[in-house]
DNA sequence: ATAACTTTGTGATAATAATCTCTAATTCTA
DNA sequence: TAGAATTAGAGATTATTATCACAAAGTTAT
């Protein structure tokens, strides 16, 4: 079910981060890069670009380098992103709105197909060209879509409601935008995104110095 | 400049965490919760939750917990949100519109005042009672009302641009939402949230298996 | 061909963060 | 009041993650 060896999950992040660099460079017509290329237009040091790309392989070649494409090609397979992935958001508010319309996630892949919520109102509403149906229609459209990850952007108050309905619909790989934690079975993927939080490191920084 | 201690940047978020949780106990009218109830509610363990809390001090009495209002203020002063913040956007597309309608921010005593983009169409457009602004009038404002935060939501071509306007304009913590590594000086505080990777650890981990 | 230079991959080391374990303070029960 | 139960705080330990340092492999210049 789980990899082979535990990543450390700032490994991930940080492959993405390489990745949009190697696209950018092949796209410039850059054939090789260097581990220090990579760590100076990633803010990173070169030796940890070595060290996560070593969890996965050896994809470059001593005293010369990475080649642009297919290191962008191994990552993005690794990343599970050599395919398209089709997203269900939960959450017609604002921030299901926007997620809609964020140009970001088209481009790493990431389709949002359908947004759902017990708005009546809401319901027949297009955002972007993503419809909006009602909660009900879930499990259907997960199945007819086979739809493996989903968004929560409702209240806290509703955000473990939205997770049931999720999973009891199969889907198995969650971001949970609602600022609470919510529990899920250990089979399932969660992540929690806490916009305000994000600004909090911040002020816990900026604060009394 | 920086804090005595060195604190784990999860720490931070954990006390964010943990202050929601306490809001809504003390909301509740439970008046002392233990490690172990703040623990559970939010994910983590009880000796987490202590160790993060005795970077800061001793908030408990051994035998009883915490009182839940006394650390609901402790730590919210301890994160700086003792007060409100004045924050700019930059970049009136979707993403900006998105943030400027969010009702999370406020909740957390921040205060999007002011959205600044370059596209002449936009200006004197409100999101939510937030006027766009043009960027050359980034300075004067954040002048007037002493903003110390900005949000980088432009694309990841003009990501340096902006940083650096908001620089200029003496603004000295930033949150990035471009997929694109903004480079600062040192004493300007920065943090990167990428969207798409939030999915990207999601697939990493479905694929393959 | 040789020497100087570049760069990867990796084992060793250091730094950081989380967990464990125990003690001390407090409350509850009988 | 004595004993059992609860819980915070903190030092010690373990686990995790990042950095360092260097050998191996390749390139370039002469």
């Amino acid at each position: 079910m789980s990899k082979k060896f535990k990543i450390p999950s700032a490994t991930i992040g940080r492959l993405s981060m390489y990745s949009r660099y190697l696209k950018d460079a092949d796209n410039k017509g850059i054939v090789t890069v260097s581990s220090r290329n990579i760590a100076e237009a990633t803010g990173v040091t070169p030796a940890q670009v070595r060290k996560d790309l070593a969890y996965f392989g050896e994809f470059g070649t001593r005293g010369v380098g990475y080649n642009s494409r297919e290191l962008y090609n191994y990552i993005m397979k690794i990343l599970g992103l050599d395919r398209s992935w089709p997203v269900a958001v939960i959450g017609a508010g604002n921030l299901g709105r926007a997620l809609c319309h964020y140009k970001g996630f088209a481009e790493r892949g990431f389709n949002i197909c359908c947004v759902f919520d017990n708005d009546p109102n809401k319901i027949g509403e297009k955002f972007a060209d993503v419809e909006v149906f009602p909660m009900s229609a879930l499990e259907e459209k997960v199945k007819v879509h086979n739809i493996k990850l989903g968004i929560i952007a409702v209240p806290a108050s509703s955000a473990q409601e939205a997770a049931d309905n999720m999973i009891k619909a199969r889907i198995n790989g969650i971001i949970n935008f609602a600022p609470i934690n919510v529990i899920v079975n250990e089979n399932i993927l969660l992540r929690r995104v806490d916009l305000a939080a994000q600004l909090e490191y911040l002020t816990y920084s900026l604060e009394d110095n």
